[in-house]
DNA sequence: TACGACATGTAACCAGTTACATGATTTA
DNA sequence: TAAATCATGTAACTGGTTACATGTCGTA
């Protein structure tokens, strides 16, 4: 039978899985650690999402109450890992932004007078430019770890995150910069 | 009575329609031309969010049957002017990326050996690099009219969206060359 | 003893896409 | 005359978040 079609989430979780068994509360962990900062997931997509694998044979549950915990683990099925390796081979969806700050800032031309307008695009330029930063710290923080994994795509994956989030505080900052002065030349 | 909370595609039917009255049909064009890159809207969502829109008192709608066609344009109120400015001087939310590329190549080490998982990994990186190669392609066509209109924070999004995936096409091709080094060496 | 972490799940909601349905007008 | 474009809308569905509900275990 053809696999009923996954969602990505659900490929997370076979992914991690693919690591080695792992109780839901384990995956949700493993998400806040890394993939979240381009694919996060929530307990109300990874439990169900887990029965829905489990029903359609690419994973299997067991209980696992030994520890001090009682929790259910779950382990990938060959049909699991074979489904994952399938999806992994297909080319991915063209790639669809939803970015509220570039939102902003592209209609900040509309937020009043030319030196209002050029002011919400300089704090919108600069949020996003704080925002990088942050992100790039905590990705950062991350390296040494990944780094020690010796995991190719997990290392290519940061060293992206890292280098387009030094790359955007750095040009959000030259443009707001930019804003600013012809604010002033314009005063 | 405070505004009941409107969607941000809510916010990009305002601004448009911020900039002269427009028929459901020209916004989705105007949105087509312009936002989609970072923020995409479809029929399914610009007519009924024009509905509520009308019925907040933001937008008012008339019937414009004297030209070749039926159809009806809407106009911005003072109302929807303030709403939209309100939305513009409030901060943005955290920016959440879904980057199904990103995914596929962070899974790439579980596609098989180390030899076919470095090409899985490789090849997800050349159609990452192809797709800034074509967004900065599309993008730059733009810039001789977003220039031309003198509009900075619509000029602002068009640069962040050019440098950022020429830069995304270029790193992503150095990551893909490594890896495709690796493989060798390891081979 | 209370708080934080472990642990699992459901229900209501929300934003958005896709497919469907309809029909007029313009252009090749 | 057929196809593209103009034009408007609805219904079904999907993927996801948030809030709720419940209970255990370790520790300060």
């Amino acid at each position: 039978m053809p696999a009923p079609q996954l969602s990505n989430t659900a490929y997370v979780i076979l992914g991690f899985l693919d690591a080695g068994p792992r109780s839901g509360y384990e995956i949700k962990q493993a998400v806040d650690r890394s993939t979240r900062f381009f694919w996060a997931a929530s307990y109300g997509q990874i439990y169900p999402e887990l029965k829905r694998l489990r029903d359609g044979g690419l994973v299997e549950s067991e209980r696992d109450d030994a520890g001090a915990r009682k929790r259910a683990i779950h382990r990938i099925t060959r049909e699991g890992r074979r489904a994952l390796r399938d999806w992994l081979a297909e080319p991915a969806a063209v790639t669809e932004l939803r970015d509220e700050k570039l939102l902003k800032l592209f209609f900040s031309d509309s937020a009043g007078s030319g030196k209002r307008a050029s002011s919400t695009g300089a704090s919108v330029l600069e949020a996003r430019a704080s925002e990088h930063d942050e992100v790039a710290e905590q990705l950062r923080a991350l390296e040494p770890s990944v780094i020690a994994l010796g995991k190719p795509g997990k290392l290519a994956v940061l060293r992206y995150g890292i280098e387009f989030n030094e790359w955007g505080a750095r040009h959000c900052r030259n443009v707001a910069g930019e804003l600013e002065r012809e604010r002033e030349e314009s005063a």
